[in-house]
RNA sequence: GGGCCCGUAGUAUAGCUUGGACAUCACAGAGGCCUCCGGAGCCUCGAACCCGGGUUCGAAUCCCGGCGGGCCCGCCA
């Protein structure tokens, strides 16, 4: 292990040195027979998955057809010249491929010590530098979450954690659109007296109240129905227009943001559940208080794309940047004077940049123009900075279409979470009777959030996700609980041999087994996962690792006696151990909770 | 009409940015495993790259054209 303070890098991936040795064996083979490349190429060209015959698969195709020999004929002679390496058995060749593997003795040793040294900080990169700014959710507050918005949050809360993992530094956002209609609606209605709201808005409400209501279920509840009713009534439609107005002005009506925060803290609230929280909330209204949005405004007309409306509105001549809009303008302020959504979002972003070396900003694919205006209107004035946009699919109902609040299609999170828990309780209850009922109870909140959250991350952010029961409320096969259990299984292992350690001695030689040495191949994979998690935004990699290695751990389980063995006792119990510490740490980035005992 | 995204077994998904050897995993289906450290588990079997061109030694992956689905195209957010 690397002393503190010597200056030099802390191992953190066991393929570091194995991908090396390869690759400049390889060099070095191609050089015995003629061929010279850089081992930049080599290492691009290695396959670090292995393929069926090895760790580490080399493709000879592009180097024999550049020295014009038949690609089995070169990989033979490269297997020939390859200089003997201690880690590396002697690389067998099989049709154009030159296959390596990891001498097992070595791999073995060399991934226990790494995951057993570094315990929670296996799977962890060097530090990075440059600040991250994530904002994800930022969800109007104008009710419950529902399931579509959810997955805003738990892409970006696991984005946040496996960046972090990678080694940056990174604060996360939430942007509160106090200023828009949307927000407006929200207080205008509450602004008026009970018995003068319009029927069918009453008529919403009435007879669903309760007492125990939560807060944003309270104060969001006539939403659905105010939105509904102010597009067939245009003289309601011009109150809130005025609301929104005054709101423009700084002179919001008094409740405003009262409202605001009492449905937003009813979000949070259910986001907590699931473990996530956010660092910063930034309030759209302290963009317009503290001169941003004005300054914005003025660099915007300052530009020259700007272009002035007859009714003395301003926009940016977007022409050149190729929107897919009907008209090649950008609105920025209209004819009253008053800033658009677009407008405070170029300031928010200035405001970004000028904290923030790298800005992500996880968006609904329904947001895909918008993050296209946006940078057409950064780049109308002059702005180098880019934010990077994460975005994702729509999750849509069985019936087909998006999840809505208005269609009465959407299912809100709250509603989601209480049919996992009375799920996860009966479970529970039917496994374990032994248990105190505060700690079923307790158990069922971690199994419910853990299978909600995985089942959302678990799929590649471009895929749409249709929404169905049975499957959100999955808790075998690929599911956040099967890789709980599998976290239980192991802490039970070790809880019943724990005399024995920690530490966990082992002699790599003991552990030989095919089940053994698959296992240890899925444990050394992690910090390479993360890394490739961190670099494409692929959160759902990490999801798919944590079911593998459930798996082969739980194959391993079934295979090999551990606290029955004998010699291997010990070794197998590091195993476990190991795998322990992998499977919690792979739990902490995708926020489920890891259980001793279910 | 224009733009972006998606299309992989019955269902649902991985692999696609960097083209490479028998395409991953789950649910459902068929058949096995509880004298054994926790069966939310393990083993075995059957089953898929939307269609048509192109590039290439080689295409699920890259390019073009269809077809099907989603989303967006506002002085809304």
């Amino acid at each position: 292990m690397t002393t503190a303070g010597s200056g030099e890098a802390v191992a953190t991936d066991p393929w570091t040195p194995w991908i090396a040795a390869a690759s400049s064996g390889i060099v070095r083979a191609a050089g015995a027979v003629g061929l010279s490349l850089p081992e930049s190429e080599v290492r691009t060209l290695l396959d670090a998955e292995g393929g069926p015959e090895g760790d580490l698969a080399f493709p000879v195709h592009r180097l024999a057809s550049l020295a014009g020999t038949p690609a089995d004929e070169l990989a033979l002679r490269l297997a020939e010249r390859f200089p003997p390496t201690p880690s590396l058995t002697a690389p067998a060749a099989k049709g154009a491929y030159l296959n390596f593997r990891v001498v097992p003795e070595e791999l073995v040793r060399a991934t226990l010590s790494l995951v057993l040294e570094r315990g929670d900080a296996y799977g962890r990169g060097p530090p990075q530098e440059g600040a991250v700014c994530v904002e994800h959710t930022s969800a109007n507050p104008t009710g419950p979450f529902h399931i579509g918005r959810v997955r805003n949050a738990i892409i970006g809360d696991t984005l946040t954690r496996v960046l972090r993992a990678a080694g940056a530094g990174v604060t996360t956002q939430y942007y509160i659109d106090d200023m828009g209609r949307q927000a407006a609606m929200v207080t205008w209605i509450w602004g008026k007296p009970r018995d003068s709201w319009p029927e069918p808005i009453r008529a919403s409400v009435e007879g669903r109240e309760g007492p125990d209501d939560k807060v944003d279920l309270r104060w969001g509840r006539p939403y659905p129905a105010t939105s509904a009713y102010l597009k067939e009534h245009p003289g309601a439609a011009a109150e809130v227009a005025e609301v929104v107005r005054k709101i423009e002005s700084g002179s919001p009506p008094p409740e405003h943001r009262a409202i605001a925060g009492k449905i937003l803290e009813g979000m949070l609230a259910s986001l907590a559940r699931l473990g996530i929280g956010f660092d910063e909330f930034v309030w759209e209204s302290d963009l317009l208080r503290d001169g941003s949005v004005e300054r914005t405004l003025d660099r915007l007309r300052a530009s020259t794309l700007a272009v002035r409306e007859e009714n003395g509105a301003w926009a940016i001549d977007a022409g050149g940047f190729a929107l897919p809009k009907e008209s090649t303008k950008v609105v920025f302020q209209r004819g009253d004077g008053t800033s658009l959504y677009v407008t405070r979002d170029v300031a928010y972003h200035l405001a970004k940049f000028a904290r923030f070396a790298r800005v992500i900003d996880v968006l609904g694919q329904d947001h895909r123009l918008h993050a296209r205006t946006l940078e057409a209107l950064l780049a109308a004035i002059g702005e180098s900075h880019r934010p990077a946009f994460v975005i994702y699919q729509d999750i849509t109902v069985p019936e087909g279409g998006r999840m809505s609040t208005r269609g009465g299609s959407a299912v809100w999170l709250d509603q989601l979470l209480e049919e996992a828990v009375e799920r996860a309780r009966g479970e529970v209850l039917a496994r374990r009777p032994d248990l105190p009922a505060s700690e079923v109870e307790r158990i069922a909140e971690a199994v419910a959030t853990g299978a909600v959250r995985y089942h959302i991350v678990r799929v590649a952010p471009d895929k749409a996700v249709r929404f169905r029961w049975e499957d959100a409320l999955s808790f075998e096969g690929r599911s956040g609980p099967f890789v709980q259990y599998s976290y239980a299984r192991a802490s039970s292992v070790l809880r019943k041999g724990e005399a024995e350690g920690p530490p966990y001695p082992f002699d790599p030689s003991r552990l030989v087994d095919p089940d053994e040495v698959a296992l240890v191949r899925t444990l050394s994979r992690f910090p390479g996962v993360v890394a490739y998690a961190a670099r494409t935004s692929h959160v759902h990699a990490i999801a798919g690792y944590a079911h593998d290695l459930a798996e082969q751990f739980n194959r391993f389980y079934h295979a090999v006696p551990v606290l029955r063995s004998g010699a291997e006792r010990a070794s197998r119990l590091a195993l476990v151990a190991a795998s322990r510490q992998t499977l919690r740490n792979v739990l902490e980035l995708l926020g489920v909770a890891p259980l001793e005992t279910m």
